[in-house]
RNA sequence: GGCGGUGUAGCUCAGAUGGCUAGAGCAUGCGGUUCAUACCCGCAGUGUCACUGGUUCGAUUCCAGUCACCGCCA
């Protein structure tokens, strides 16, 4: 407990992307750690940023029209949003085009030069463009393909600088063997060890087929491979070389990773360190991936999940919660929205939101509103300040391996002994003249229960347990008090809460799967309806005259519930037309509206009134809803659709 | 092919240096309660602990082999 600086990092993101489910989860996570470490007493220093050079930036920029600054500029703020509605409290955000990293990148690539610890080389190997790696000759597809995306690799030989991995391997090795910890969980470490006793090769830091990157000092032709200059803002933003924090916060730092990337954290940037005479990571975390309703997430299956939707719609903490709680960090797991409202419903409604509710309506039922301070306590009170107690142990033991799972399995633990103690003491038969004192003991136990509950939770979910402080009648935020400064007991007396609204509403089954299935159809996600009519060709569609036209008046037709009588205005002459969207629309959406007309429809006679013609609208029976079609822009009335 | 891992209740998973009735959460059924968000509390389950052999007084836990799935091998 000697230092208590703490440094936190995300990988940076690569703005070629939009953000997706596993940027949320890594610096959800990293946010977790940074606000329970700062409730420990921790000094903690928090990075994420954007990587924003390469091929595949200068490539997707050039499809759009744009340079490659401009993507850049555009798709930094998809993050900074995101972050902003997931309450992420980074300290620093860093993007690689900024002209602090370009410096430090550039510093450190001359001085590893000149130490010898770079070279100039020449590379030759099967290279994928698109994925931006070479490809080994054992893991191609066949006639020479990526295996990852399946296009044709082009040979290619090119002049390149190296960095001197081998060099470096043993020592290395060395470290990782005293360090069972640098490398988590278990099994990367495993991956890892194995690889390296393999024998390292040099590894390729520059590029000359590529523009879009940092140039290497002293030779423009070559640019600084977009790994070597990613990896290099975890000390850029420490202010390397000369920085303070290189000294306050290198020693201590930790990257949350996900397992694709631990190759270049855990072997290549560590040799990069040892070369500079730096300290490696603490830590590597190297968590899992999220499927999506069992199946593997990707642009192409369309079933990527959309952060900023499900904030939108279960709530940010929920999110943030569900992530954490459902899967050891680490492992796989797979994303559904079943499964969070499953989450939801029992474990943030039914037991930490009602506990809530269900003590602070006591407090107020017996006591209006006013804490109860009593002197006298029995063994079943003192026990549950002994659970308290160990919980804190509980998640101290946990965070310090990252296992929120488990660190939120015993806190749930403690919330639900707190409804169990509820039962037990029954405080409503003491509230009917039972023992008042009693009484007091137990509503101020419960009061304390949801105090240290509040302060265990918050990491995970600030804004909630914002919310519960306030409701208990208590000052600022659980942040400011840290769990150094909890003690069972120590609130004023007096103390007067402040009930609000439900914490968490619990989420209904059958609205819920209503709700889902609109979102759903919106997004495009509907299964083939079937009725498809025979196909014809133009000369059949050309038989049907359709025209914009106004509508002038709309009136109802006596005893019709769905009909209306309207009016519209063809600009040659106006007609009357007969339509069941009575339910959809009153008069006022209707009136001036261009809509579409079927001019050519043999009339009919509807409830007694003659419709000549009819309008078109698009409706859809399950979400009970309809749209009624209009020129994009003003057209002439009685202009022919074709 | 090489190295490593996993296979336990309907689902997600804990666990045992080999030994009493193999656990938790969710879901299911029954009972209790009314302070509460049809919530909470209690009880009840169900499992040849992947398969086949071996060691042992005794294995699901150790060993060998088989099958299935997964990860890593620039």
């Amino acid at each position: 407990m000697s230092n208590k600086n703490f440094y936190i990092t995300t990988p940076i993101y690569y703005v070629n992307d939009i953000p997706h489910i596993g940027h949320a989860y890594t610096t959800i996570a990293a946010d977790v750690m940074t606000r329970y470490r700062k409730m420990c007493g921790y000094d903690v220093f928090f990075c994420t940023g954007t990587d924003e050079h390469g091929q595949k930036i200068q490539r997707t920029a050039k499809e759009k029209g744009l340079s490659a600054q401009e993507l850049a500029d555009r798709t930094v703020l998809n993050f900074k949003d995101l972050w902003k509605i997931l309450n992420i409290s980074y300290d620093d955000f860093i993007r690689t085009t900024e002209v602090r990293h370009e410096e430090t990148v550039q510093y450190i690539f001359k001085k590893l030069l000149d130490q010898g610890d770079i070279y100039k080389g020449t590379y030759e190997g099967w290279y994928c463009v698109p994925c931006e790696t070479y490809v080994p000759e054992s893991s191609m597809g066949d006639g020479n393909t990526c295996p990852d995306c399946g296009r044709p690799l082009e040979k290619m030989t090119e002049e390149s600088y190296f960095l001197r991995t081998s060099k470096y391997q043993d020592q290395l090795l060395e470290y990782y063997e005293a360090n069972l910890k640098a490398i988590m969980p278990r099994t990367r470490y495993n991956e890892i060890v194995s690889f390296i006793r393999t024998g390292l090769r040099d590894q390729s830091i520059s590029r000359t087929t590529i523009s879009w990157g940092i140039p290497v000092p002293g030779d423009e032709s070559h640019v600084i491979y977009v790994w070597f200059d990613a990896l290099i803002n975890y000390l850029t933003v420490c202010g390397y070389p000369d920085g303070e924090y290189v000294k306050k916060y290198w020693p201590e730092v930790r990257h949350l990773v996900g397992k694709d990337i631990i190759r270049f954290h855990c072997v290549v940037w560590p040799i990069m360190l040892l070369a500079l005479g730096v300290n490696p990571p603490v830590s590597v975390f190297a968590h899992g991936w999220w499927t999506v309703e069992g199946e593997k997430m990707s642009k192409s299956k369309g079933n990527v999940v959309d952060p900023f939707e499900i904030a939108k719609v279960y709530g940010v903490d929920a999110f943030r919660y569900f992530l954490l709680r459902e899967v050891p960090f680490g492992l796989d797991g797979d994303f559904s929205e079943k499964a969070l409202m499953n989450r939801v419903n029992s474990d943030l409604a039914n037991d930490l939101g009602n506990l809530l509710h269900r003590s602070l309506q006591m407090i107020r039922n017996y006591r209006n509103d006013i804490v109860p301070f009593p002197r006298n306590f029995e063994p079943i009170d003192i026990e549950l300040k002994q659970v308290a107690f160990d919980t804190f142990l509980k998640i101290e033991k946990n965070m310090d391996d990252f296992a929120f799972d488990e660190a939120l399995k015993a806190i749930w633990a403690f919330i639900s002994r707190g409804n169990k103690y509820i039962d037990e003491t029954m405080p409503w038969k003491l509230g009917k003249g039972g023992d008042q004192e009693r009484l007091d003991a137990v509503l101020m136990t419960l009061f304390e229960v949801l105090r240290a509950s509040c302060l265990m939770v918050y990491p995970f979910i600030p804004e909630s347990a914002d919310k519960m402080w306030s409701q208990l009648g208590l000052e600022g935020s659980p942040s400011s008090i840290g769990y150094a400064g909890f003690e069972w007991g120590a609130i004023e007396k007096g103390t007067v809460i402040n009930k609000g609204d439900i914490l968490f509403p619990r989420i209904d089954p059958t609205e819920w799967e209503n709700e889902k299935m609109k979102r759903d159809a919106m997004k495009g996600c509907v299964t083939d309806p079937g009725n498809h009519e025979e196909e014809i060709g133009i000369e059949d569609f050309s038989k049907i005259e359709l025209r914009v036209a106004k509508v002038i008046s709309v009136d109802e037709i006596p005893k019709a519930n769905k009909l209306y009588k309207i009016e519209v205005d063809l600009g040659y002459e106006k007609r009357t037309i007969v339509s069941g969207i009575k339910e959809y629309f009153t008069p006022p959406d209707l009136l001036g509206r261009l809509i579409i007309v079927v001019c050519n429809l043999k009339p009919a006679r509807l409830r007694g009134v003659l419709s000549n013609g009819m309008l078109l609208a698009a409706e859809n029976a399950m979400l009970n809803d309809l749209a009624l079609l209009s020129p994009h822009k003003d057209v002439p009335l009685g202009t022919r659709i074709s």
